[in-house]
DNA sequence: TAAAACCTGGGAGTAACACATAGGTCAAGG
DNA sequence: CCTTGACCTATGTGTTACTCCCAGGTTTTA
């Protein structure tokens, strides 16, 4: 018994993520698909599309495939990578907490600044000025 | 009277950006500065100045650097680019409301997560597991 | 048997810079 | 006068996670 023997757009259909991706995650050393020795095509086992799922979920909670690897080689070698995982998503965390407020933060300036062209005309260039919407609008000290 | 001369990093100092950016922007059609005969240098004008500023403001209000350029093209063309500014503001804004309700969701997500992990082992990997915490976790089907 | 569907490897494109490198230029001080 | 440091040039690389395109070989299906 040799085990399932999966081709590329297989495990692309398994695991709900594009071709292009199960190829991508081979290159960057994520699955280590053996060969057909016939023609070449990559197959893929039931450890590598388990793998497969997990790189998604690990996506999915904003895990990078760089740390995505790090954490399958924790676990090939037997150590947990279940305290490194808790570590890094904090920081993780903290990080989206970090790009909300900023995109919270734009989001204001861009409502002011709409609140304030709203009576403003559009007026032409006239060699001094490119838009006044723009030029005329100011920035905050802490952006 | 020739006017303003100002090198590279005259104004990155006197825009705030760095002068990596100026030459950026020289480099993607921003800035149109003149050469020093003698050195090659590139000597900027007020009008780059003014131009680079203008850049750096509409950054901040969520402006590629692709759509500054056609703002600039415009007004140098004698239109007025404010029509198209309200334009792609408007789509700017939805754009960053969007990005913001999908990190909240990620949020969410890593907080949900977060607590079901609380009062979760770490487990060794023994070859049929990775991580629990990751593989154990279901994904919503709204992501 | 021929078309459709799939596979391969490689490379480009995406955004907005930051950083490195190698070599030329300029200002000030000793 | 010379050195040192600060500045300039052009070019290329790295960043993220893919997506798309190409050219050519393979497999499946009608």
């Amino acid at each position: 018994m040799t085990g399932l023997q999966l081709k590329v757009s297989e495990m692309a259909k398994r695991s709900g993520v594009t071709a292009d991706t199960v190829r991508f995650y081979t290159k960057q050393g994520l699955l280590k698909p053996r060969r057909d020795p016939d023609n070449g095509y990559q197959l893929y086992d039931r450890d590598d599309l388990q793998k497969l799922i997990f790189a998604k979920k690990a996506r999915q909670l904003g895990f990078s495939v760089k740390e995505i690897n790090q954490i399958m080689l924790q676990a090939e070698d037997h150590h947990s990578p279940c305290p490194m995982v808790r570590r890094l998503f904090e920081e993780k965390f903290a990080e989206v907490e970090r790009q909300i407020a900023e995109l919270t933060q734009l989001k204001v300036r861009m409502q002011e600044a709409m609140s304030a062209w709203e009576h403003m005309p559009d007026g032409d260039p006239n060699g001094h000025t490119i838009c006044r919407l723009i030029e005329y609008w100011e920035q905050e000290s802490n952006v």
